[in-house]
DNA sequence: CGCATCAACTTAACATGTTAAGTATTTTCG
DNA sequence: CGAAAATACTTAACATGTTAAGTTGATGCG
């Protein structure tokens, strides 16, 4: 069986990894995790979002999404609201103290992306990034299993 | 600031993710998870390593490695014994039956890399994990930490 | 209308990620 | 030699990942 050092799994987990390091002490300083920073960032770029459509845009399961919103509504960095029109939606949206947070940590995002977009070569990126879109749509749809298990 | 949704960790993120989600079945039905199923793999190519070594092979953190080996040796799939020289050192290796699991879920394993493979090319593929290899390499060493913080 | 079904979350339970603290053993050096 | 520092893990504590089950409010339909 080949490496599996070498394998796609470990290579993507890897760069991730390596990528994720160079933000995560500037988010601790300011009491936030990977998670809970990408759901700020998701809520500041609109009004109000339902949990599932946050969850399909943080890229959290359901069950995580619900913990983190309940933390940081008590943090009252966001708030809350049940739908007029259908009492099992809730509206989310981000809070003075959420927005003003945001502004306090960006600027040492940015310049942790701008620094990390000059090491690698923008160019590079942008092609990384091509692929990996790429591959994420390759693998869409009916899913590779291998059939020799139980489809259900 | 960046559609997040764009950001390289997303990216990388929802990239293993569609990755991941190919195996994860097919481990399951093993009664694995994606993280038990790297230290075997890990173990299976060489004779014995230390728990450090392991770590580093399998890219697990010590506390997470600790829990899985006290479980995986529970469950008889590996064996630890200290090293003679160094009592504080325990030599990690895989067992029988440790093995023979492995026997069982490889095929299917080795199933599903292949499709993925062709799926997305193996010609690309090889192109994206030389560009995930670099993009670690860029980041590795003095870290790209934005200077506003407390270093320590 | 009333019941079965579905939809949107939330809870629960267990595994791992992450940082800090603890333990046992070795090594370093005065 | 012997106390201090370093090393190799392990535990602890809290946050998230992951799947299953539970709750409550809508919907479809006879």
């Amino acid at each position: 069986m080949r490496d599996f050092s070498q394998s796609l799994p470990m290579s993507l987990l890897r760069a991730r990894e390596a990528v994720m390091r160079q933000f995560r002490p500037s988010l601790r300083e300011h009491g936030l995790t990977e998670q809970q920073w990408r759901i700020l960032r998701a809520l500041a770029a609109i009004e109000a979002a339902e949990v599932t459509e946050l969850a399909r845009t943080a890229f959290l399961l359901g069950p995580s999404l619900s913990r983190i919103l309940r933390d940081l509504e008590a943090r009252n960095l966001i708030e809350r609201k049940t739908a007029k029109t259908d009492q099992r939606r809730s509206m989310v949206s981000i809070s003075k103290e959420g927005v003003k947070l945001m502004a306090s940590v960006a600027p040492s995002s940015e310049a942790i992306y701008a620094e990390i977009t000059q090491r690698f070569g923008a160019r590079k990126l942008a092609e990384l990034q091509e692929m990996l879109g790429e591959l994420e749509q390759s693998l869409a749809g009916p899913g590779a299993g291998d059939g020799a298990g139980a489809e259900e």
